[in-house]
DNA sequence: CGACGTGTAAC
DNA sequence: CCTTTTACACGTCG
């Protein structure tokens, strides 16, 4: 079954909207940044713009090393302000619906469009469809993006990084393999640092090598299922439908002012953090079966603690078994100072619309909670 | 198999 | 001297 599916992601988007709602910093190298509030600067970088690119500052980096790279030049760097960005991804997201089939939005400045019923599996019609959308995004919100069209999520998603910003790429079908021919692995969407260098280490170097390496060699070194993913993207193969998945756990995660193995000083920082996630889960509408909590240590080691409870949505219960994990955490870990702390639900489920008064459903079976839809 | 923990990746 | 959030694969254990 051909498809159509288009990739839609917005040019350096937080430093565009700042640009835009702030006229005194346009045209500057502008650097949006995360602070973590624990010394002046530090925290992270979230974006840069193209100018600032130039310098070298990166999303990622800590804020330090981006102001030392800014050092006697005029760069603006500005903390970001999601709640804005948000507003404005939702009037674009909405726009977008319109242009498409099916959608899915994959983060806050990215979507992916089904587009092959409205295009009648036509590139021309497709990269059409493509301009009017640049075109409206333009008009209504003054931004641009750069977007990709393939035959699949994965061909979309590297089009459109091939022109940024402002690209429009197509690549068709029986284009795909010239496309990724003589690509880096590490160009290849999802494979990361690690896998690169293990892809090296075999003498693996592009897209082309890594769909013509023996597959039983391949298994030995990433495992089958592994490697069978490795050699499908290495061939632009991608049967992954273009649909808006649920979510299948929801986290917080926040910086201690400083490096601490206290246990009420960091229970004080698990309850802000699981109060934002209540508020998340209402807005949701789901249930949880499992707390954990994420453990940062003073060198940046993630360690995760989890339990499964009685399906609850209460923030009394969420914390108090954050609580307990973390009295856990402390106990086998003695002396170890924590420097970040998170907590995550997961095993989520729909949630159910009360049917009978507060509390009497606590006297019937719940065994059929997984029929719910 | 379910629960739990870690690693990799991308934003 | 260093953010945040999510997904998924995989190993291990009982």
């Amino acid at each position: 079954m051909q498809r159509v599916v288009l990739h839609v992601d917005l040019d350096s988007f937080y430093a565009s909207l700042e640009e835009l709602r702030n006229p005194g910093v346009r045209g500057k190298a502008i650097v949006i940044c995360v602070y973590s509030g624990r010394s002046a600067d530090s925290g992270a970088v979230s974006t840069a713009n193209y100018k600032a690119r130039e310098l070298g500052i990166k999303a990622g980096m800590p804020i330090v090393f981006a102001k030392r790279l800014a050092k006697d030049k005029d760069v603006v760097f500005l903390p970001n302000d999601i709640e804005y960005y948000r507003t404005v991804s939702e009037r674009i997201m909405e726009l977008l619906e319109d242009e498409a089939d099916a959608i899915e939005q994959v983060s806050i400045d990215e979507a992916y469009l089904d587009v092959t019923k409205r295009s009648m599996d036509s590139w021309e019609n497709a990269q059409k469809i493509a301009e009017e959308i640049k075109g409206r995004i333009k008009i209504r919100e003054g931004l641009t993006c750069s977007v990709g069209i393939g035959p699949n999520k994965l061909i979309a998603k590297m089009a459109s990084e091939y022109k940024k910003p402002d690209g429009l790429t197509v690549v068709r079908d029986s284009q795909v393999t010239d496309f990724l021919s003589n690509l880096p692995v590490s160009k290849i969407y999802g494979i990361g640092d690690k896998t690169t260098e293990a892809l090296n280490s075999l003498g693996i170097r592009t897209a082309r090598e890594l769909a013509n390496f023996d597959t039983v060699a391949l298994e030995r070194v990433f495992g089958r299922n592994k490697a069978r993913l490795l050699q499908d993207k290495a061939k632009g193969i991608d049967e992954s439908p273009v649909q808006q998945a649920e979510a299948q756990q929801i986290s917080r995660i926040g910086t201690l002012k400083e490096d601490t193995d206290n246990l009420e000083t960091i229970v004080e920082k698990l309850r802000e953090l699981a109060a934002d996630l209540s508020t998340r889960i209402e807005k949701e509408k789901v249930v949880f079966r499992t707390v954990s909590i994420i453990a940062i240590e003073t060198d940046l080691k993630v360690q995760t603690k989890s339990e499964t409870i009685q399906e609850t949505d209460d923030e009394e219960t969420l914390l108090g078994t954050a609580r307990s994990l973390l009295e856990r955490f402390l106990q086998e870990n003695p002396g170890k100072k924590l420097r970040r702390v998170g907590i995550r639900v997961s095993h989520l489920a729909p949630k159910r619309e009360k049917k009978m008064p507060e509390g009497l459903d606590r006297y019937f079976n719940r065994a059929d909670a997984d029929l719910t839809q």
